[in-house]
DNA sequence: CTTAAATGATAGTATTACTATTATATTTGC
DNA sequence: GCAAATATAATAGTAATACTATCATTTAAG
Protein backbone atom coordinates (compact mmCIF):
# COMPACT_ATOMS: atom_id res chain seq x y z
CA UNK A 1 0.00 0.00 0.00
CA UNK A 2 2.42 2.41 1.18
CA UNK A 3 4.91 2.15 -1.72
CA UNK A 4 2.34 3.89 -3.48
CA UNK A 5 4.18 6.83 -3.33
CA UNK A 6 6.82 5.53 -5.43
CA UNK A 7 4.28 6.83 -7.88
CA UNK A 8 2.91 9.72 -6.18
CA UNK A 9 4.52 13.25 -5.30
CA UNK A 10 3.86 15.02 -2.14
CA UNK A 11 2.08 18.17 -3.16
CA UNK A 12 3.08 21.03 -0.83
CA UNK A 13 1.25 24.28 -1.96
CA UNK A 14 3.79 26.27 -4.73
CA UNK A 15 3.89 29.68 -3.02
CA UNK A 16 5.91 28.14 0.03
CA UNK A 17 8.72 27.37 -1.85
CA UNK A 18 10.56 29.77 -4.46
CA UNK A 19 11.73 27.12 -6.27
CA UNK A 20 10.49 22.88 -5.58
CA UNK A 21 13.18 21.19 -4.08
CA UNK A 22 11.77 17.95 -5.68
CA UNK A 23 13.03 19.20 -8.57
CA UNK A 24 16.96 19.00 -8.10
CA UNK A 25 19.65 17.13 -6.24
CA UNK A 26 20.55 19.81 -3.96
CA UNK A 27 16.73 20.93 -3.15
CA UNK A 28 16.21 17.38 -1.74
CA UNK A 29 19.13 18.01 0.08
CA UNK A 30 18.00 20.84 1.55
CA UNK A 31 15.07 19.61 2.41
CA UNK A 32 16.40 16.11 3.92
CA UNK A 33 19.44 17.86 5.97
CA UNK A 34 17.19 20.72 7.17
CA UNK A 35 15.29 17.54 8.86
CA UNK A 36 18.25 16.21 10.76
CA UNK A 37 19.48 20.41 11.25
CA UNK A 38 16.62 21.52 13.01
CA UNK A 39 15.87 17.84 15.31
CA UNK A 40 19.58 18.48 16.45
CA UNK A 41 20.04 22.02 17.33
CA UNK A 42 16.38 23.20 17.43
CA UNK A 43 14.22 25.28 14.88
CA UNK A 44 15.41 28.69 16.58
CA UNK A 45 19.10 27.96 16.43
CA UNK A 46 19.02 26.74 12.93
CA UNK A 47 20.06 29.26 10.40
CA UNK A 48 20.79 28.37 6.43
CA UNK A 49 24.48 29.33 6.89
CA UNK A 50 24.55 26.24 8.87
CA UNK A 51 22.60 23.96 6.76
CA UNK A 52 24.71 25.23 3.94
CA UNK A 53 27.40 23.87 5.88
CA UNK A 54 26.20 20.97 6.95
CA UNK A 55 25.14 19.84 2.94
CA UNK A 56 28.77 21.65 1.59
CA UNK A 57 26.76 24.44 -0.01
CA UNK A 58 26.28 27.84 0.01
CA UNK A 59 23.59 29.75 1.85
CA UNK A 60 22.63 31.51 -1.30
CA UNK A 61 22.02 28.70 -2.71
CA UNK A 62 19.48 27.94 -0.54
CA UNK A 63 18.10 31.03 -0.14
CA UNK A 64 17.37 30.47 -4.15
CA UNK A 65 14.40 27.55 -3.21
CA UNK A 66 13.44 28.98 0.44
CA UNK A 67 12.55 32.63 1.13
CA UNK A 68 13.42 32.16 4.53
CA UNK A 69 13.99 29.59 7.71
CA UNK A 70 10.32 30.10 8.07
CA UNK A 71 9.07 29.58 4.93
CA UNK A 72 11.24 25.94 4.81
CA UNK A 73 9.15 25.49 8.40
CA UNK A 74 6.06 25.87 6.99
CA UNK A 75 7.44 23.72 3.40
CA UNK A 76 8.33 20.78 6.32
CA UNK A 77 4.86 21.21 8.05
CA UNK A 78 2.92 21.13 4.71
CA UNK A 79 4.95 17.92 3.81
CA UNK A 80 4.00 16.05 6.83
CA UNK A 81 0.27 17.01 6.85
CA UNK A 82 -0.07 16.41 3.56
CA UNK A 83 2.08 13.01 3.83
CA UNK A 84 -0.21 12.23 6.98
CA UNK A 85 -3.50 12.83 4.70
CA UNK A 86 -2.54 10.08 2.63
CA UNK A 87 -1.64 7.86 5.27
CA UNK A 88 -5.13 9.05 6.58
CA UNK A 89 -7.38 8.05 3.51
CA UNK A 90 -5.43 5.07 2.82
CA UNK A 91 -5.41 3.61 5.82
CA UNK A 92 -9.16 4.11 6.04
CA UNK A 93 -10.74 4.12 2.56
CA UNK A 94 -11.46 0.35 2.82
CA UNK A 95 -13.51 0.64 6.28
CA UNK A 96 -17.21 1.43 6.03
CA UNK A 97 -18.44 1.13 9.50
CA UNK A 98 -17.99 4.85 10.68
CA UNK A 99 -17.11 3.78 13.85
CA UNK A 100 -13.81 1.41 13.35
CA UNK A 101 -13.20 3.87 10.41
CA UNK A 102 -12.68 6.85 12.87
CA UNK A 103 -10.96 5.37 15.32
CA UNK A 104 -8.36 3.98 12.60
CA UNK A 105 -8.11 7.44 11.57
CA UNK A 106 -7.20 8.74 15.42
CA UNK A 107 -4.84 5.65 15.49
CA UNK A 108 -3.29 7.59 12.69
CA UNK A 109 -2.84 10.95 13.33
CA UNK A 110 -2.27 10.67 16.84
CA UNK A 111 0.48 7.67 17.22
CA UNK A 112 4.15 8.64 17.38
CA UNK A 113 5.86 8.24 14.16
CA UNK A 114 8.47 5.09 14.52
CA UNK A 115 8.48 3.41 11.37
CA UNK A 116 10.61 5.63 8.49
CA UNK A 117 8.51 4.67 5.54
CA UNK A 118 11.36 5.07 3.41
CA UNK A 119 10.25 5.60 0.06
CA UNK A 120 12.18 9.63 -0.33
CA UNK A 121 14.85 11.59 1.23
CA UNK A 122 12.51 12.49 4.00
CA UNK A 123 13.08 10.92 7.57
CA UNK A 124 9.32 10.76 8.80
CA UNK A 125 10.62 9.61 12.29
CA UNK A 126 12.76 12.82 12.25
CA UNK A 127 10.16 14.72 10.53
CA UNK A 128 7.81 13.73 13.04
CA UNK A 129 9.54 14.52 16.03
CA UNK A 130 10.27 18.47 14.56
CA UNK A 131 5.98 18.56 14.40
CA UNK A 132 5.99 18.01 17.90
CA UNK A 133 8.54 20.28 18.96
CA UNK A 134 8.26 23.05 16.42
CA UNK A 135 5.43 22.92 14.13
CA UNK A 136 3.24 25.66 15.85
CA UNK A 137 5.85 27.87 15.22
CA UNK A 138 4.62 27.99 11.89
CA UNK A 139 1.92 29.27 12.93
CA UNK A 140 2.77 31.52 16.02
CA UNK A 141 3.41 34.32 14.27
CA UNK A 142 2.13 37.87 13.64
CA UNK A 143 1.95 36.70 10.13
CA UNK A 144 -0.56 34.09 9.85
CA UNK A 145 -3.87 35.83 8.75
CA UNK A 146 -1.97 36.72 5.72
CA UNK A 147 -0.29 33.39 4.92
CA UNK A 148 -3.56 31.84 5.96
CA UNK A 149 -5.34 33.40 3.12
CA UNK A 150 -2.19 32.92 0.90
CA UNK A 151 -3.34 28.90 1.58
CA UNK A 152 -0.27 27.84 3.28
CA UNK A 153 -2.14 25.92 5.90
CA UNK A 154 -4.73 24.39 3.39
CA UNK A 155 -3.20 20.92 3.39
CA UNK A 156 -3.86 20.73 7.39
CA UNK A 157 -7.06 22.37 7.66
CA UNK A 158 -8.11 19.66 4.89
CA UNK A 159 -6.91 16.93 7.57
CA UNK A 160 -9.25 18.48 9.78
CA UNK A 161 -12.16 18.34 7.72
CA UNK A 162 -11.90 14.81 6.64
CA UNK A 163 -11.53 14.05 10.61
CA UNK A 164 -14.54 16.07 10.93
CA UNK A 165 -16.99 14.27 8.18
CA UNK A 166 -15.80 11.02 10.01
CA UNK A 167 -16.86 12.54 13.59
CA UNK A 168 -20.81 13.50 12.08
CA UNK A 169 -20.67 10.41 10.13
CA UNK A 170 -21.13 8.87 14.03
CA UNK A 171 -22.61 11.57 15.43
CA UNK A 172 -24.38 14.12 12.41
CA UNK A 173 -25.89 16.65 15.08
CA UNK A 174 -22.94 16.82 17.13
CA UNK A 175 -22.19 20.60 17.32
CA UNK A 176 -18.47 20.42 17.97
CA UNK A 177 -17.09 17.93 15.15
CA UNK A 178 -14.15 20.95 13.90
CA UNK A 179 -13.22 21.80 17.51
CA UNK A 180 -13.05 18.02 18.59
CA UNK A 181 -10.95 17.54 15.21
CA UNK A 182 -8.66 19.86 15.70
CA UNK A 183 -8.63 18.92 19.25
CA UNK A 184 -7.66 15.23 18.54
CA UNK A 185 -4.61 16.25 15.50
CA UNK A 186 -2.91 19.26 17.91
CA UNK A 187 -4.09 17.72 21.03
CA UNK A 188 -2.30 14.19 19.91
CA UNK A 189 1.18 16.06 19.32
CA UNK A 190 0.89 17.94 22.47
CA UNK A 191 0.62 14.72 24.51
CA UNK A 192 3.12 13.61 22.46
CA UNK A 193 5.34 16.60 23.48
CA UNK A 194 4.40 16.04 27.37
CA UNK A 195 5.28 12.59 27.15
CA UNK A 196 8.97 13.86 25.80
CA UNK A 197 9.71 17.08 28.04
CA UNK A 198 6.87 17.05 30.78
CA UNK A 199 6.14 13.53 31.86
CA UNK A 200 4.35 14.62 34.82
CA UNK A 201 1.92 16.07 33.39
CA UNK A 202 0.38 13.36 30.89
CA UNK A 203 -0.61 9.95 31.05
CA UNK A 204 0.34 8.96 28.03
CA UNK A 205 3.18 7.03 28.38
CA UNK A 206 4.18 3.62 29.97
CA UNK A 207 2.07 1.74 27.64
CA UNK A 208 -0.69 4.17 27.88
CA UNK A 209 -0.55 5.37 24.35
CA UNK A 210 -1.98 8.67 23.33
CA UNK A 211 -4.00 6.93 20.51
CA UNK A 212 -5.80 5.11 23.62
CA UNK A 213 -6.50 8.26 25.43
CA UNK A 214 -8.61 10.21 22.23
CA UNK A 215 -9.75 6.76 21.04
CA UNK A 216 -11.20 6.73 24.49
CA UNK A 217 -12.41 10.23 24.48
CA UNK A 218 -14.16 10.67 21.57
CA UNK A 219 -16.09 7.39 22.11
CA UNK A 220 -17.48 8.47 24.74
CA UNK A 221 -17.77 12.00 23.23
CA UNK A 222 -20.09 10.65 20.55
CA UNK A 223 -21.84 7.80 22.30
CA UNK B 1 -13.69 37.91 46.28
CA UNK B 2 -11.37 39.64 43.55
CA UNK B 3 -9.81 42.38 45.52
CA UNK B 4 -8.16 39.84 48.09
CA UNK B 5 -5.26 40.34 45.31
CA UNK B 6 -4.87 43.92 46.84
CA UNK B 7 -3.36 42.36 49.72
CA UNK B 8 -1.50 39.07 47.83
CA UNK B 9 1.10 38.94 45.49
CA UNK B 10 1.29 37.25 42.22
CA UNK B 11 4.46 34.74 43.32
CA UNK B 12 6.38 33.94 40.22
CA UNK B 13 9.53 31.61 40.57
CA UNK B 14 12.00 33.94 41.57
CA UNK B 15 14.89 32.50 39.00
CA UNK B 16 13.05 33.53 36.23
CA UNK B 17 14.39 37.38 36.76
CA UNK B 18 17.57 39.14 37.54
CA UNK B 19 15.91 41.36 39.88
CA UNK B 20 11.84 41.38 40.87
CA UNK B 21 9.70 43.31 38.48
CA UNK B 22 7.41 43.66 41.62
CA UNK B 23 10.08 46.05 43.63
CA UNK B 24 10.10 48.98 41.58
CA UNK B 25 8.39 51.68 39.88
CA UNK B 26 10.88 50.66 36.66
CA UNK B 27 10.45 47.16 36.93
CA UNK B 28 6.54 47.71 36.78
CA UNK B 29 6.44 49.13 33.61
CA UNK B 30 8.84 47.40 32.09
CA UNK B 31 5.91 44.48 32.81
CA UNK B 32 3.25 46.67 32.01
CA UNK B 33 4.35 47.74 28.68
CA UNK B 34 6.31 44.75 27.48
CA UNK B 35 2.93 43.25 27.26
CA UNK B 36 1.31 45.65 25.47
CA UNK B 37 4.17 45.70 22.94
CA UNK B 38 4.52 41.93 22.39
CA UNK B 39 0.86 42.01 21.70
CA UNK B 40 1.16 44.78 19.26
CA UNK B 41 4.11 43.58 17.27
CA UNK B 42 4.10 39.70 18.38
CA UNK B 43 6.56 38.28 20.70
CA UNK B 44 9.31 37.52 17.75
CA UNK B 45 9.81 41.50 16.57
CA UNK B 46 9.97 42.56 20.15
CA UNK B 47 12.80 43.66 21.45
CA UNK B 48 14.37 45.74 24.64
CA UNK B 49 15.71 48.40 22.68
CA UNK B 50 12.32 48.63 21.13
CA UNK B 51 10.69 48.17 24.93
CA UNK B 52 12.99 50.72 26.71
CA UNK B 53 11.67 53.35 23.76
CA UNK B 54 8.80 53.02 24.50
CA UNK B 55 8.97 53.41 28.33
CA UNK B 56 11.76 56.13 27.88
CA UNK B 57 14.24 53.78 29.14
CA UNK B 58 16.94 51.98 28.46
CA UNK B 59 17.38 48.98 27.30
CA UNK B 60 20.93 48.02 29.67
CA UNK B 61 18.41 48.85 32.85
CA UNK B 62 15.58 46.26 31.22
CA UNK B 63 18.52 43.43 31.15
CA UNK B 64 18.71 44.35 34.81
CA UNK B 65 15.77 42.85 35.66
CA UNK B 66 15.34 40.07 32.92
CA UNK B 67 18.46 37.95 31.36
CA UNK B 68 16.57 37.51 27.93
CA UNK B 69 13.43 38.16 26.56
CA UNK B 70 12.53 34.62 26.68
CA UNK B 71 12.77 34.96 30.86
CA UNK B 72 10.35 38.14 29.65
CA UNK B 73 8.08 35.76 28.26
CA UNK B 74 8.80 33.05 31.20
CA UNK B 75 7.74 35.66 33.30
CA UNK B 76 4.79 36.76 32.02
CA UNK B 77 3.55 33.24 31.14
CA UNK B 78 3.85 32.12 35.16
CA UNK B 79 2.51 35.12 36.51
CA UNK B 80 -0.64 34.26 34.15
CA UNK B 81 -1.01 31.07 35.33
CA UNK B 82 -0.06 31.74 38.74
CA UNK B 83 -3.42 34.29 38.30
CA UNK B 84 -5.20 31.57 36.71
CA UNK B 85 -5.05 29.27 40.14
CA UNK B 86 -5.86 32.37 42.02
CA UNK B 87 -8.99 32.08 39.86
CA UNK B 88 -9.67 28.57 40.07
CA UNK B 89 -8.89 28.19 43.24
CA UNK B 90 -11.51 30.95 44.61
CA UNK B 91 -13.89 30.08 42.07
CA UNK B 92 -14.19 26.46 42.69
CA UNK B 93 -13.29 26.18 46.81
CA UNK B 94 -16.84 26.68 48.01
CA UNK B 95 -18.33 24.06 45.74
CA UNK B 96 -18.87 20.67 46.74
CA UNK B 97 -19.99 19.00 44.73
CA UNK B 98 -17.36 17.37 42.03
CA UNK B 99 -19.12 17.54 39.20
CA UNK B 100 -19.90 21.15 39.68
CA UNK B 101 -16.52 21.59 40.84
CA UNK B 102 -15.36 20.55 37.74
CA UNK B 103 -17.40 22.20 35.33
CA UNK B 104 -16.38 25.64 37.16
CA UNK B 105 -13.15 25.01 37.05
CA UNK B 106 -13.11 24.00 33.49
CA UNK B 107 -15.33 27.44 32.52
CA UNK B 108 -12.46 29.40 34.69
CA UNK B 109 -9.20 28.01 32.41
CA UNK B 110 -10.69 27.61 29.12
CA UNK B 111 -13.10 31.12 29.09
CA UNK B 112 -11.54 33.97 27.04
CA UNK B 113 -10.50 36.73 29.39
CA UNK B 114 -12.23 39.39 28.51
CA UNK B 115 -12.90 41.99 31.41
CA UNK B 116 -9.15 43.43 33.47
CA UNK B 117 -9.79 43.13 37.22
CA UNK B 118 -7.23 45.98 36.95
CA UNK B 119 -6.15 45.34 40.38
CA UNK B 120 -2.20 45.56 39.02
CA UNK B 121 -0.25 47.33 36.24
CA UNK B 122 -1.24 43.83 34.32
CA UNK B 123 -3.87 43.74 32.00
CA UNK B 124 -5.24 40.69 32.20
CA UNK B 125 -6.90 40.88 28.83
CA UNK B 126 -4.21 41.82 27.00
CA UNK B 127 -2.10 39.51 28.84
CA UNK B 128 -4.27 36.25 27.61
CA UNK B 129 -4.01 37.14 23.95
CA UNK B 130 -0.70 36.76 24.63
CA UNK B 131 -1.08 33.61 26.00
CA UNK B 132 -3.16 32.19 23.64
CA UNK B 133 -0.89 33.92 20.57
CA UNK B 134 2.59 33.33 22.33
CA UNK B 135 2.94 31.13 25.20
CA UNK B 136 3.44 27.95 23.40
CA UNK B 137 6.70 29.61 22.66
CA UNK B 138 8.05 29.41 26.57
CA UNK B 139 8.79 25.99 25.87
CA UNK B 140 9.02 24.90 22.32
CA UNK B 141 12.64 25.50 22.87
CA UNK B 142 15.62 23.38 23.12
CA UNK B 143 16.58 24.69 26.44
CA UNK B 144 12.93 23.24 27.93
CA UNK B 145 14.07 20.12 30.13
CA UNK B 146 16.55 22.28 31.83
CA UNK B 147 14.47 24.96 32.09
CA UNK B 148 11.58 22.47 33.79
CA UNK B 149 14.56 20.41 35.50
CA UNK B 150 14.96 24.59 37.06
CA UNK B 151 11.38 24.89 38.01
CA UNK B 152 10.23 27.29 35.70
CA UNK B 153 7.06 25.67 34.64
CA UNK B 154 6.19 24.59 38.33
CA UNK B 155 2.74 26.93 38.37
CA UNK B 156 1.29 25.71 35.20
CA UNK B 157 1.60 22.08 35.98
CA UNK B 158 0.46 21.98 39.70
CA UNK B 159 -2.32 23.62 37.67
CA UNK B 160 -2.78 21.04 35.86
CA UNK B 161 -2.17 18.76 38.86
CA UNK B 162 -5.24 20.14 40.57
CA UNK B 163 -7.74 19.88 37.59
CA UNK B 164 -6.27 16.20 37.82
CA UNK B 165 -7.35 16.28 41.36
CA UNK B 166 -11.04 17.60 40.30
CA UNK B 167 -11.14 14.94 37.59
CA UNK B 168 -10.65 12.20 39.42
CA UNK B 169 -12.74 13.21 42.52
CA UNK B 170 -15.23 12.45 39.57
CA UNK B 171 -13.92 9.60 38.17
CA UNK B 172 -11.23 8.06 40.62
CA UNK B 173 -10.46 4.74 38.68
CA UNK B 174 -10.20 7.09 34.96
CA UNK B 175 -6.44 6.49 33.81
CA UNK B 176 -6.12 9.67 31.86
CA UNK B 177 -6.83 12.35 34.49
CA UNK B 178 -3.49 14.29 33.63
CA UNK B 179 -4.06 13.81 30.28
CA UNK B 180 -7.46 15.48 30.29
CA UNK B 181 -6.07 18.26 32.43
CA UNK B 182 -3.26 19.17 30.07
CA UNK B 183 -5.62 18.46 27.57
CA UNK B 184 -8.61 21.01 28.23
CA UNK B 185 -5.69 23.46 29.54
CA UNK B 186 -3.71 23.68 26.19
CA UNK B 187 -6.98 22.88 23.95
CA UNK B 188 -8.96 25.83 25.42
CA UNK B 189 -6.16 28.21 24.08
CA UNK B 190 -5.97 26.44 21.14
CA UNK B 191 -9.32 26.69 20.47
CA UNK B 192 -9.69 30.03 21.24
CA UNK B 193 -6.27 30.57 18.94
CA UNK B 194 -8.35 28.83 16.16
CA UNK B 195 -11.42 31.07 16.78
CA UNK B 196 -8.95 34.06 16.32
CA UNK B 197 -6.91 32.81 13.17
CA UNK B 198 -8.66 29.73 11.33
CA UNK B 199 -11.86 29.96 11.80
CA UNK B 200 -12.97 27.36 9.89
CA UNK B 201 -11.13 24.59 11.66
CA UNK B 202 -13.34 25.04 15.16
CA UNK B 203 -16.90 25.38 16.40
CA UNK B 204 -15.83 27.61 19.49
CA UNK B 205 -17.67 30.61 17.60
CA UNK B 206 -20.90 32.75 17.06
CA UNK B 207 -22.11 31.59 20.56
CA UNK B 208 -20.30 28.30 20.91
CA UNK B 209 -17.86 28.60 23.62
CA UNK B 210 -15.00 26.92 23.91
CA UNK B 211 -16.11 26.25 27.43
CA UNK B 212 -18.90 24.35 26.03
CA UNK B 213 -17.19 22.22 23.60
CA UNK B 214 -14.83 21.16 26.62
CA UNK B 215 -17.89 20.50 29.73
CA UNK B 216 -19.52 18.36 27.35
CA UNK B 217 -16.15 16.63 26.36
CA UNK B 218 -15.21 16.06 29.95
CA UNK B 219 -18.56 15.13 31.17
CA UNK B 220 -19.35 12.20 28.51
CA UNK B 221 -15.73 11.00 29.01
CA UNK B 222 -16.20 11.11 32.86
CA UNK B 223 -19.54 9.17 32.35
C1' DC C 1 29.36 23.14 -28.73
C1' DT C 2 26.93 27.05 -27.42
C1' DT C 3 23.89 28.99 -24.22
C1' DA C 4 21.04 29.08 -20.44
C1' DA C 5 20.31 27.66 -15.96
C1' DA C 6 21.98 26.27 -11.52
C1' DT C 7 25.22 26.69 -8.07
C1' DG C 8 29.08 28.75 -5.50
C1' DA C 9 31.89 32.45 -3.54
C1' DT C 10 32.29 36.72 -1.66
C1' DA C 11 30.84 40.92 0.20
C1' DG C 12 27.80 43.86 2.32
C1' DT C 13 23.73 45.61 5.43
C1' DA C 14 20.64 46.43 9.08
C1' DT C 15 19.20 44.32 13.08
C1' DT C 16 19.45 41.45 17.07
C1' DA C 17 20.76 39.99 21.48
C1' DC C 18 23.43 40.74 24.13
C1' DT C 19 28.04 42.54 27.50
C1' DA C 20 30.91 46.06 29.42
C1' DT C 21 31.97 50.44 31.06
C1' DT C 22 31.21 54.75 32.76
C1' DA C 23 28.28 58.52 34.12
C1' DT C 24 24.38 60.34 36.48
C1' DA C 25 20.43 60.18 39.31
C1' DT C 26 17.98 58.63 43.45
C1' DT C 27 17.45 56.53 47.79
C1' DT C 28 18.86 55.33 52.47
C1' DG C 29 21.22 55.14 56.60
C1' DC C 30 23.51 57.75 59.90
C1' DG D 1 21.94 67.07 55.53
C1' DC D 2 25.34 64.36 53.50
C1' DA D 3 28.04 60.34 52.16
C1' DA D 4 27.60 56.01 50.44
C1' DA D 5 25.16 52.68 48.26
C1' DT D 6 22.01 51.54 44.80
C1' DA D 7 19.41 52.20 40.57
C1' DT D 8 19.19 53.91 36.16
C1' DA D 9 20.97 55.91 31.82
C1' DA D 10 24.14 56.53 28.08
C1' DT D 11 27.34 54.91 25.09
C1' DA D 12 30.08 51.67 22.81
C1' DG D 13 31.16 47.38 21.27
C1' DT D 14 30.62 42.29 19.62
C1' DA D 15 29.35 38.17 17.34
C1' DA D 16 25.64 36.34 15.07
C1' DT D 17 21.48 36.57 12.28
C1' DA D 18 18.78 37.04 8.26
C1' DC D 19 19.05 38.35 4.68
C1' DT D 20 20.40 40.96 -0.54
C1' DA D 21 23.44 41.73 -4.37
C1' DT D 22 26.92 40.75 -7.52
C1' DC D 23 29.80 38.09 -10.08
C1' DA D 24 32.19 33.77 -11.15
C1' DT D 25 31.99 29.02 -12.22
C1' DT D 26 29.98 24.65 -13.08
C1' DT D 27 26.48 21.72 -15.18
C1' DA D 28 22.81 20.47 -18.30
C1' DA D 29 19.95 20.95 -22.51
C1' DG D 30 19.16 21.82 -27.23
Amino acid sequence: MKNLLSVLKIAVPNKIYLKDPETSDLGKRIVEHSILLIHEIGFDNFTFKKLGLKIGSNESSIYRYFESKHKLLLYLSSWYWAWLEYQLVIETFSISAPKAKLEKAIEVVTKTIAIDSDFSHINEVILYKIIVNESSKSFLTKEVDIENKEGYFEIYKRLITRLEKMILAIKPNYLFALSLASSILEGGLHQNFLNEHFPSITNCKDGKTTTSFFIHLVENTLK
